[in-house]
DNA sequence: TGTACATCAGTGAACGCGCGTTCACTGATGTAC
DNA sequence: TGTACATCAGTGAACGCGCGTTCACTGATGTAC
């Protein structure tokens, strides 16, 4: 899971019929968007990575932006299983869990930053999108659960639902500023899973109440 | 300062000189971004938008990559202006202070959610400027100062240079949740001066500590 | 103050390019009998 | 098990389009004398 796109190569087709076009194109989308930014893809360039006609594509998309629909919400659905893999790397409620998910989430950014992009800093009317917007609210989701269960109150509460917010920016700041390497954690000498951790305490402890 | 690029236009011209067309294209640039999206801007309805033929950009930019980088740039140095203006409507030292340039950083991904995302979202090979770099760390010092005078130390304390990070990712991360409406502070019944001061006071105050 | 001329900032036509998408088609596959 | 046929997933050629950029040009401006 989370390979490097860049280690994973779209493989040479040998039957007519292709097999899971729709999935090789969205890999090959997210190759092309590891490679030249968030914007540099197009269908024809990506055909021809999935060694298939220009016209094969819309046989599964009606158009380029339901490509695009398409790799974001297979990126999300990645990034949620990732969040929910570092959660459960801990105990249950503890602060750790919390730490972990975030971790994860920054890992995902910095293994992957094209597609990161794609799924966080455009908009091409994929905003609006139901079915990506409902992957997003799962992916917060995992926040909420591991921030209700460390401060053993309900997900619905709203002190809860306040904290996963800010731990969320939190997380999805450092993700942006640490990809654009703006500024690097390293440069201000703490390591990433200690900083992790002390803005989960800081957070769900005694520091920040709404 | 900061006006809503929709309030904007660009004038038609009169004369057979221009008189500004570089700060002309970036307006036209601005407006065209938040209409159409932070890779929704060409050299040629950008000129069209300033009354000029598509010609006329290359007498005051290499290319476009360069225009991109003027945009950013001009952007950069608002935000600036902004977090300043921001700093000094509130006593020097003052958690207030922090949370006012926060504020300042937000209103502007706000108002300006395309050329925000153009400056932090993309990386069409503006990424590596020195000069932007140079107005990016700019930014990044007035928080650093403002931090450094709140918590009555040197700049350049490491503590400082941590807690300064901290508020800039939780601040960056914000403001792209708050355009992406992925999640709004509303959403969590926190108003957003509030959620400022809170976040500010929680990192800066007893709270957190790297 | 008036003229000559260098420089500057535009024009508009043209280029080659790659794109997104459509179209009529064809080869492969799976199912009914 | 074998054949007929509908369906599916490709092909490849073509389309119109807008783009970024160049080019020789020309009108306006400013300076030297």
């Amino acid at each position: 899971m989370t390979e490097h796109p860049a280690a994973r190569t779209v493989p040479a087709r040998t039957a007519y019929h292709h097999g899971d076009l729709r999935a090789q194109m969205i890999a090959a989308v997210r190759d092309l968007v590891e490679t030249h930014g968030p914007d540099g893809f197009s269908v024809a360039e990506a055909a021809r990575r999935a060694g298939v006609s220009s016209a094969a594509p819309y046989k599964h998309f009606r158009d380029r932006a339901e490509i695009l629909r398409g790799v974001v919400g297979e990126a999300m659905d990645r990034l949620r299983a990732a969040m929910e893999a570092g959660a459960a790397t801990y105990p249950a409620g503890s602060v750790e869990a919390v730490a972990a998910v975030g971790l994860a989430y920054v890992s995902f950014a910095r293994t992957e930053p094209g597609v990161f992009r794609l799924a966080f800093g455009l908009t091409e009317g994929h905003e609006n999108d139901p079915d990506l917007r409902a992957k997003g609210e799962d992916a917060f989701g995992v926040v909420v659960r591991c921030a209700a269960a460390c401060l053993g109150l309900p997900p619905d509460d709203p002190h809860v639902q306040a904290c996963a917010y800010m731990l969320w920016s939190f997380v999805h700041g450092h993700s942006f500023l640490t990809i654009d390497s703006k500024r690097s954690v390293a440069s201000t000498s703490i390591d990433d899973w200690a900083y992790l951790v002390t803005v989960a305490r800081g957070i769900l402890g005694q520091g920040i109440r709404a």
